[in-house]
DNA sequence: ATGAAAGCGCTAACAA
DNA sequence: TTGTTAGCGCTTTCAT
C-alpha cells in the first residue's frame, strides 16, 4: 500500500507529530531530523493524503466551477483561465456542466458541499434564486461569474454587458450605418437585455431607430441564429449591418449572409459578442466586443482564495470593460 | 454549523452506527427507526461527508482528467462527453491542462493521487514513457484516451487514425483529385503520423504520388498552419486539395485560400480531422473526418468504472473507426 | 435489530 | 525539541 505517515515516523524511529510538523514546517525541529525525515519520505514515496488532511478541518484545495456547457468555447475558455490561476494558488477545480436546468444546479451543488470544494464558482443561469440564496447561507465563498444576479448579495464578476452594447453601435454608427439588427438570446438572459439596452440606446441617441422588429431572440445553435437572421434580411429594406449577441449567433447570420449571396462585409456588417475562438476562425474573422476572460477567471479564484484567507471584504461586484476588436466583418457602407 | 451523524443518531436517539447502516442500507433495521431516521436527516438537512468516506477507504467518486487544453474544442467536447457519463454514474471530473509539458503532468499526477481520485483518464502527450508506466503501478486505474503508447501496457481508447487518412484521401481521389497536399501536426505527434500514413498510402494505391514536399508539419495554430497552407500553394502547379491534420489547421488552409484568393471548394477542396464545433461554423462548412466524441467519452469512463467494480478485464485497445463527414469544402475538381 | 469500539491518515493542543 | 492524545465524520466488525 502507500506509505502513510506513521510508515515514515517509524522508519524516522519519530512520532508522527514531529513528521506532521516537518511535513507543514511548524514547530521547531532539529536540523538533523527534519533533514532525516525529508530523506525517509523522499525514499518512501510518501504522499500525504489530502482527505486526511481536508478531514481534519482543513481545506480540500478544491474548487467547484458550474457552467452551462463546458463544451461551449466560450466557457471552456472561462474554464482555462480559471483553472490556470487555481493552480497557481493549489486548488484543482471540478467542472460541472449544467445545462442551465436548475435541478441539475442544485444537484452539482450538493454535490460539491458533501465533497467540501472550498468555494464554487457559477457561471451558470439560476432560475430560481433561493436556490444561490441557501447555497449562500452556508458559508462557502461563492462567487457569480458573467451572471447577474442583483437582487442576491453576492460576489460577482461580469462584464459591463450595456457598455458592450454601446460600443457595437458606436463602431456600426461610426461605419455609417442607419438601419441595424441585432439577434439576442433568450429573453430571461440578462446580459442579453442589458447589450440590447446599450445598442438601442446608443443608436436612438443618434437618432437612428431601433424598433422591436429589428431584434430577433435565439437560442444558443447557429441553426437557430440562421433562420432569425435570414428573417432580418428578407424585408423589404433590410439592414446593412447585424450585432450578434454571441459569436455563435453571429456565426448564423454569417451562414444567412453568405445563403443570400450577401457579401460581408462589403453588403453586410456584423459584430458579435464575446471573442472566442470562434470569433477568429469565421471567415471573415469576426469583429467583436471581447470579454476579458483570461481576467475574469483570474479575478474569480482570486476572491475566492482571499474570502478563504479571511481577508474577507465587503461583497463585492466587480464590472469589468469590454474592448472592441476590429477584425474584418465590418466596413463602411458602399456611399 | 454543518449536521453530522452524530447529530442525526442523537436527534434519533440511536447509535451513529444504525444512522450509517440506513444511509448504505446494509444489516437489518427496523422500518419504523429506518423512516424516523430518513425523516431528521431530512429536517436537518443532513448530507454525509464524502470525505469522511472516503477516509474509511471507499471511493472518492471522482475522476482526473488530463488534457493538453480544456479551451481546445476537441478536449473540450471530449470532456462534456466524460463528465456527462461519469456523472451518469455517480462521478465529479477534475480537470487538468498540461500544456503537454511533462513537468505539468507529473503535478498533477501526484496531486490527483493525493486526492485519491478513483482513476484517471488521460487524454494528454507525455514524452517520458516512465512517468506513466510508474503511475500504472500504483493500482489506481488509468486510461490513455485518443492517445497512444505501444510499448506500455494500459488501457487506452483511440480512433482508428490510419483508416482517417484513407477515409480522406479516398474521398479526394472519388473527386477526381490527383494533385493533393497535406498540414501535419508536429511530427512527434503519433496520430498525425497514422493520418499521413493512411492518407499517403491510400493516395498511392491509386497512382497519386504523394511527396515530402507535399506535407507540412504546423502546431496546433491557425497562424502558423495559414502560412504552411500558403507555401503549399504557392508552387509552381499547386494541389487541387489539402487535408488537414485537424479542424484547427484546416482553419489556416481556409485562411490561406482566402488570402490567395482561391474558392473553396470550386478551386481548393480541405478536408480536416475532428468534427468540432469549428468544423460546423467555417465558411464554407468543412468535410472532416469525425471522430466519435460522444461515444469515447462514454466508454472511457465505462472501462474505468468497471475495473473499478473489479470486472478488471485484462488491458484492453479500443479502435473506434472515424467517419467522413462530407460538408462543402470539397467537390469534383473542374473538368 | 441495535450498539460499542476500532480505525482510516492527519492536525493540533498540551505535555514532557 | 519531541511525543501523547484527542478528535475530524464515517464504516465496519463483533457483541448484545
Amino acid at each position: 500500500m502507500k506509505a502513510t505517515i506513521y510508515d515514515v515516523a517509524k522508519e524516522a524511529g519519530v512520532s508522527i507529530a514531529t513528521v506532521s510538523k516537518v511535513l507543514n514546517g511548524k514547530g521547531k525541529i532539529s536540523t538533523e531530523t527534519r533533514e532525516a525525515i525529508f530523506a525517509i519520505m523522499e525514499r518512501l514515496d510518501y504522499q500525504p493524503s489530502l482527505i486526511a488532511t481536508a478531514l481534519t478541518g482543513k481545506r480540500t484545495f478544491t474548487l467547484g466551477l458550474l457552467v452551462p456547457d463546458i463544451s461551449n468555447p466560450f466557457f471552456s475558455e472561462i474554464a482555462r483561465a480559471i483553472e490556470d490561476q487555481s493552480e497557481q494558488l493549489g486548488y484543482s477545480v471540478m467542472i460541472c456542466s449544467t445545462d442551465n436546468k436548475d435541478a441539475k444546479v442544485e444537484k452539482y451543488i450538493s454535490l460539491l458541499q458533501q465533497k467540501k470544494v472550498d468555494g464554487i464558482i457559477i457561471a451558470t443561469g439560476i432560475d430560481n434564486k433561493d436556490i444561490l440564496e441557501q447555497l449562500l447561507s452556508k458559508s462557502i465563498p461563492v462567487v457569480l461569474l458573467a451572471r447577474d444576479m442583483p437582487l442576491v448579495a453576492v460576489n460577482t464578476v461580469v462584464v459591463d454587458d450595456y457598455i458592450g452594447g454601446c460600443l457595437a453601435a458606436a463602431h456600426l454608427l461610426e461605419l455609417g450605418h442607419r438601419s441595424v439588427a441585432m439577434l439576442g438570446e433568450r429573453e430571461k438572459v440578462r446580459s442579453s437585455r442589458e447589450r440590447v439596452r446599450g445598442f438601442r440606446q446608443t443608436l436612438e441617441e443618434s437618432g437612428v431607430t431601433f424598433t422591436p422588429e429589428q431584434l430577433r431572440h435565439c437560442d444558443y445553435k447557429v441553426e437557430d441564429s440562421r433562420v432569425k437572421a435570414l428573417e432580418l434580411l428578407s424585408v423589404e429594406e433590410p439592414p446593412t449591418a447585424i450585432f450578434a449577441c454571441n459569436d455563435m449567433l453571429a456565426v448564423g447570420a454569417l451562414q444567412a449572409a453568405k445563403e443570400l449571396g450577401k457579401k460581408v462585409p462589403e453588403e453586410l456588417s456584423i459584430v458579435s459578442f464575446d471573442n472566442t475562438v470562434l470569433a477568429a476562425v469565421t471567415n471573415p474573422p469576426m469583429t467583436t466586443v471581447a470579454q476579458p476572460m483570461e481576467h475574469m477567471g483570474k479575478l474569480v479564484v482570486n476572491m475566492i482564495v482571499d474570502e478563504l484567507q479571511g481577508s474577507a471584504p465587503v461583497r463585492q461586484r466587480v464590472v469589468l470593460r469590454p474592448e472592441l476588436i476590429i477584425r474584418e466583418s465590418t466596413a463602411a457602407i458602399a456611399p
